[in-house]
RNA sequence: CGGGACGUGGCGCAGCUUGGUAGCGCGCAGCGUUCGGGACGCUGAGGUCGCGGGUUCAAAUCCCGCCGUCCCGACCA
């Protein structure tokens, strides 16, 4: 490719919206343009990219036994009302009307299309278990896009479905895609992590993130400082300290005028939050529950999401205070009613004489103890977790990382093939649901991904897995046509010797070139000039290390595949 | 959706407080000089100042409304 005939437009300044280095990057190396909010066009270096990206992604999926095909992204809204996700995602998921007023969607993933495929096709268990996978776009009008290619609103994503005839098949299908993933992972040449997460939309017990760590991710992750534990933060779990067994104070009613929240009691009493008892309330579908935590301990409303799950939990706000008649502020555990269900923590466990409200205004109670003071329903895990905290595994302390989630795989169990009557005929004659599992990579928020994780001021590096091109030939003197000549050549044994090269033809000075070779950043520069002409040599620079070389003219396209093989 | 900011040639910005001529750098075109880390000179093209309304003799500038974009929160590949 000459770049001359190469849609690359580079951007000497970086536009103001882009605030990520990867963003910034793909809009100034001329790899993608923005469209609208969360929408992008992908220029033929983007598109190249990603290819290289989709490429290895396929060779892994074929490799694993799956099946490419190809699904549409207009969709009829009658399966997803039968598995309740035209709800579940609501204004999320774009909706539109054909002419004849038929609702239709846009894909935000495909169970719903795939799963009554394989019903109608595959009905007996002699054709499973079976793989089925597609390249292709999804949208999510997302709340918020944000960072580029990061959160889109039409994304490339990589779909994989696994059907089995039981549990256990399902788990080894779904083993098979976790190491399909890590490999695919591993050429990329990105660091990642693989998390144990939250189930989110999609639903299913066990899943599993693809997180490439990353300081803009938006995804937080704890990991153990052994190594022997990763997971989603929302799905992390610490460990429960021991019981304490202090002997018990007398239960103490004192005055705390104005102090409304957990640190201003603390302030008036000059103890710290974690002796207080943090009870918040929250309306489970119309049923109110009380939460426990230490007071210096933050609620995690996802969890309380999942453990209340399909009833819906909100926060009490003001009215719901005023009209059960608890006061905002200074509700304690003691004396609540039958009908409000107490939750705590099991942090909750290793404390005693907490400090807590009194549930009138003004005052709260010292010395309040589990059961004789008031009671618990049930121990949960209900937390955020933050660093420092215990890991279940070996007590480790847990810290804290972010990532960019670029896979996530699930196990589905019969989520969607029940509801949608997705059936096959057994050996012994009855008809069972699919037990599925499914599997995506974010194409497009991969190559963002590695984007973060390969750039320095000067631009971008990619791993060679990823480049547009494996290497860049710079003509320094376009006037000297001994030295276009020469590069000529040069170019020409690259790609004799199977490296896909970039001949920087262009009337530019030197400078220009080299910046946006930076920019771009192909894995090797190869850079043909006339002083090295006169002593037979061509100069050679690794954009991962800066690290320059020389070798000789007639030997160029050997040299270069020696350095380009050195590159991450 | 709640909170914050911004919208002026392709990109980055100034001008707005205190209404009166639209300006700078980069990029782009022509000519010349340069030519191994974003060269230089001269000449030139290019702008409904986001959109609509209002105030005013006069609006990029003041007022109202709308739209768009970005950042912080709840969602996800």
């Amino acid at each position: 490719m000459r770049a001359t005939q190469l849609f690359a437009p580079t951007l000497r300044d970086a536009p103001a919206e882009a605030e990520v280095p990867s963003h910034r990057l793909l809009l100034r190396a001329g790899y993608i343009r923005k469209l609208m909010s969360g929408v992008y066009t992908t220029l033929p270096l983007g598109l190249r990219a990603m290819r290289r990206i989709e490429a290895i992604v396929r060779e892994e999926m074929d490799a694993a036994g799956a099946q490419e095909l190809r699904m549409p992204i207009v969709v009829p809204a009658e399966p997803w009302k039968v598995t309740g996700r035209w709800q579940a995602y609501g204004d999320e998921m774009f909706k539109l009307k054909d002419r004849h007023d038929r609702e239709l969607g846009l894909t935000p993933t495909h169970e719903e299309v795939i799963t009554p495929l394989v019903a109608a096709e595959l009905p007996s268990y002699r054709d499973l278990p079976v793989n089925l996978y597609q390249i292709g776009w999804k949208y999510r009008d997302e709340i918020r896009p944000r960072f580029g290619l990061l959160r889109v609103r039409e994304l490339l994503m990589k779909d994989a479905y696994s059907f089995d005839r039981d549990e256990d098949g399902m788990r080894a299908s779904y083993d098979v895609m976790l190491e399909a993933y890590r490999r695919i992972f591993d050429r990329l040449g990105a660091d990642y992590v693989v998390v144990e997460a939250d189930a989110g939309q999609i639903g299913g017990d066990v899943n599993h993130e693809f997180l490439a760590s990353a300081d803009v991710g938006e995804d937080l992750y704890v990991a153990c400082e052994h190594g022997d534990y990763l997971a989603d933060l929302e799905a992390a779990t610490p460990r429960a300290p021991e019981p304490a067994a202090a002997p018990a104070e007398d239960l103490t009613e004192i005055h705390t005028p104005g102090a409304a929240t957990i640190d201003a009691v603390a302030d008036v009493l000059g103890r710290p939050a974690s002796e207080m008892l943090k009870c918040m309330l929250f309306d489970a579908s119309g049923r109110t529950v009380a939460i426990l935590v230490p007071g210096d301990r933050e609620v995690s409303e996802k969890k309380l999401a999942k453990l209340f799950h399909p009833a819906l939990v909100r926060r009490f706000e003001d009215g719901d205070f005023a009209t059960h008649g608890y006061a905002k502020g200074y509700v304690g555990p003691q004396g609540l009613g039958e009908d409000v269900q107490i939750l705590a923590d099991h942090m909750v466990r290793a404390g005693s004489n907490w400090v807590t409200g009194a549930n009138r205004p003004d005052f709260h109670v010292t010395g309040a103890n589990s059961p004789r003071d008031f009671r618990v329903d049930r121990f949960e895990d209900l937390v955020q977790i933050r660093e420092g905290d215990v890991c279940p595994n070996d007590g480790g302390a847990l810290r804290i990382g972010r990532g960019i989630v670029m896979g996530h795989t699930y196990q589905l169990g019969s989520r969607y093939s029940q509801p949608l009557k997705a059936t096959f005929v057994d050996e012994d004659g009855t008809e069972q649901p699919y037990q599925m599992g499914c599997y995506g990579i974010g194409i497009s928020r991969t190559l963002a991904a590695v984007a973060e994780q390969f750039h320095d001021d000067a631009g971008l590096r990619w791993p060679r897995a990823v480049a547009p091109f494996d290497a860049v030939v710079v003509p320094t003197n376009m006037d000297q046509p001994e030295v276009v000549e020469a590069a000529e050549r040069v170019y020409a044994g690259l790609r004799a010797a199977g490296l896909d090269a970039l001949l920087d033809d262009r009337q530019a000075t030197a400078g220009v070139k080299f910046a946006d070779a930076d920019l771009m950043g192909f894995p090797v520069q190869v850079v043909v000039g006339k002083r090295g002409l006169e002593a037979g040599t061509i100069d050679l620079k690794l954009r991962a290390s800066g690290e320059r070389s020389q070798a000789d003219f007639d030997e160029a396209p050997g040299a270069v595949r020696e350095l380009w093989e050195q590159a991450p």
